[in-house]
DNA sequence: TTGTAGGCGTTATCAC
DNA sequence: GTGATAACGCCTACAA
């Protein structure tokens, strides 16, 4: 900067203004030190501008997996409202642990983020405690609040979780089961929408359920199914946690010669990119990743520029997609 | 960092020390300076930390895209090894544009990234003039390279395209169409090696290749098999330059009622996790992208620790998975 | 093993 | 509209 500065025959500090309010610098003057500072070459420091302005234009984005398709779309709608405005994401990737994601959030505050957009309410004590004293915007994504202390964008778990049981019920299923893997936060509750959904019905079994804390794949979608089919042999709908276990059970489906869905019905949760288009399509619970993103973003950006949001806690909601995996129970 | 020093009643550069220096600090002391520190909740400045040591203990990552799981798997690669490390990782979206990755770079530079993981070796001739005016410890994943001024791990695109138009060919496939979407640079490469096999068998036919600029994705994948059927209704194989394309085929055929691979054999690339687990499953070629993200960052890792890696280039090859969608033509 | 001095590149603040 | 000065919080280099 500099050197800048000596070429044009300023001082540093006009150079400075010239990029961050060229309105307060003449026309010309400008010009000749945006021409200075191409020719040279010049590139402003990061970490200096953060240090005099303790702003860092940075937010830090907590997720439990990268591998994950549902969090990456979320990351796609944050970067797509983020970057524009200049703002970098910094990632961080917790591993579905609160653990890790205290460690990780100490971490990243080291790079004094101006804003924090975290996955999920289960926080660890420690975490909330943390994050209460340190008063840098936050929201919490994927899922709802009432606390009106608390920035969230997301949609209720449980309630996705009960109107897709009432739906298989309402489509005449009886014995229908509910598998899950991972067990995380959004797991737990659309259990605990499905739960609430039988039991209304009067339709609650505990046998019904096939919970398993390993990671969820595709393939290990495969195993719950022959799990399932082991443990409640006159199950006539599994509702999978998610969308991946989902498609395992299809494709295992039809290796096994089940017939989806006159002998099975299956249903998922997310909506993924493939569930429209295995055969049978895929019913499930589409849920508004990109958005929540979205939206996170802008609610954030609203509190770093010192507006308090209209909405504390914003409901983008969910959409039941029945397709050809689920049909009518006579 | 002074409030530690003041209460612990040392100066700040022991503080500073029993952080990056453990072992130069009295143990007494450090532990001191740490129970200090933990209960003033000092949490050290990485911006200043940045400033004054000239190292920021971060790499920037440039790749086309967010969405794309070939990507998604490569980052979490570097993640696995940056992140024990140290290092931060920057992510950059180029959206498959050379004068976004321009700019990208331009951006990232501002941050003092320690090193550059750059996507492919297409790059914009003022990204390249660009990168050897930096001096920033480099590594290009996905591609080779034979310059030996140039660190690259990768596999070499043309040879699997090569390899696996070779084997449809083996099989007794005559017909072989070539399907590609996106058309980056690796696609360009895949078809590249298509061509050279098609053409050392006589069997090339330019009818034969369907090349469209617009992204890839499942549904795509299913319009283009239509496009395929109408432009060479002839043909007995279609390679896709990749899975998300393969997989529409698939299920595109299922509901034309096609059969695969008696009818039509289908191949793609990458081996994406689903591609495993459609029906029929998927033959294609198996991209360590993982493993490419580990790599490279280990290279970038060796290089920033000055130490000059033992191969300029690495190549972690390809595998042809031969699973359901292709057969043998009698 | 610990301390001192100086500066990293930028910006807030207050003059002019 | 522009400039001078003093931080920002830490680390390199050197000294004790």
């Amino acid at each position: 900067m500099a050197d800048v500065a000596e070429r044009v025959g300023v001082s540093a500090m006009t150079v400075s203004r010239a990029f961050k309010t060229p309105d307060r610098v003449a026309d010309s003057l400008r010009e000749r030190i945006q021409a200075a500072a191409r020719d040279l070459g010049y590139l402003p420091n990061r970490a200096a501008s953060q240090l005099a302005s303790a702003r860092s234009m940075t937010i830090a984005v907590l997720i439990p997996s990268l591998t994950n398709t549902v969090f990456i779309d979320t990351v796609a709608g944050i970067h797509q409202v983020m970057h524009p405005e200049g703002y970098q994401i910094l990632i961080g990737v917790t591993g579905y642990s609160g653990d890790g994601e205290e460690r990780l959030l100490e971490t990243y505050l080291e790079y004094n983020p101006d804003g924090l957009l975290l996955t999920g309410l289960g926080h660890s004590a420690a975490t909330w405690t943390r994050l209460r004293g340190l008063a840098i915007p936050t929201v919490h994504m994927m899922e709802l609040s009432d606390r009106p202390d608390i920035y969230a964008v997301g949609l209720s778990q449980i309630e996705g979780g009960q109107a897709m049981t009432r739906r298989l019920i309402e489509r005449g299923y009886r014995r229908i089961g509910f598998v899950a893997a991972q067990l995380d936060e959004r797991t737990i509750r659309r259990g605990e929408g499905y739960r609430r959904a039988m039991q209304e019905a009067g339709l609650y079994d505990a046998n019904l359920e096939l919970l398993s804390p390993e990671p969820s794949s595709i393939g290990f979608g495969a195993e719950l199914l022959d799990r399932m089919l082991a443990q409640a042999p006159d199950c006539d709908a599994l509702f999978f946690c998610n969308d991946d276990l989902a498609q395992g059970a299809i494709y295992r489906c039809r290796r096994l010669g089940i017939a989806v869905p006159d002998r099975l019905a299956i249903a998922g949760f997310n909506d993924l990119a493939a569930s429209a288009w295995t055969v049978p399509a895929l019913t499930t619970v589409a849920t508004p990743r990109f958005a929540i993103g979205r939206e996170a973003a802008s609610m954030l950006l609203s509190l770093l520029r010192g507006k308090r949001p209209e909405r504390t806690c914003l409901d983008l909601g969910f959409t039941v997609m029945e397709r050809e995996t689920t049909g009518t129970r006579t």
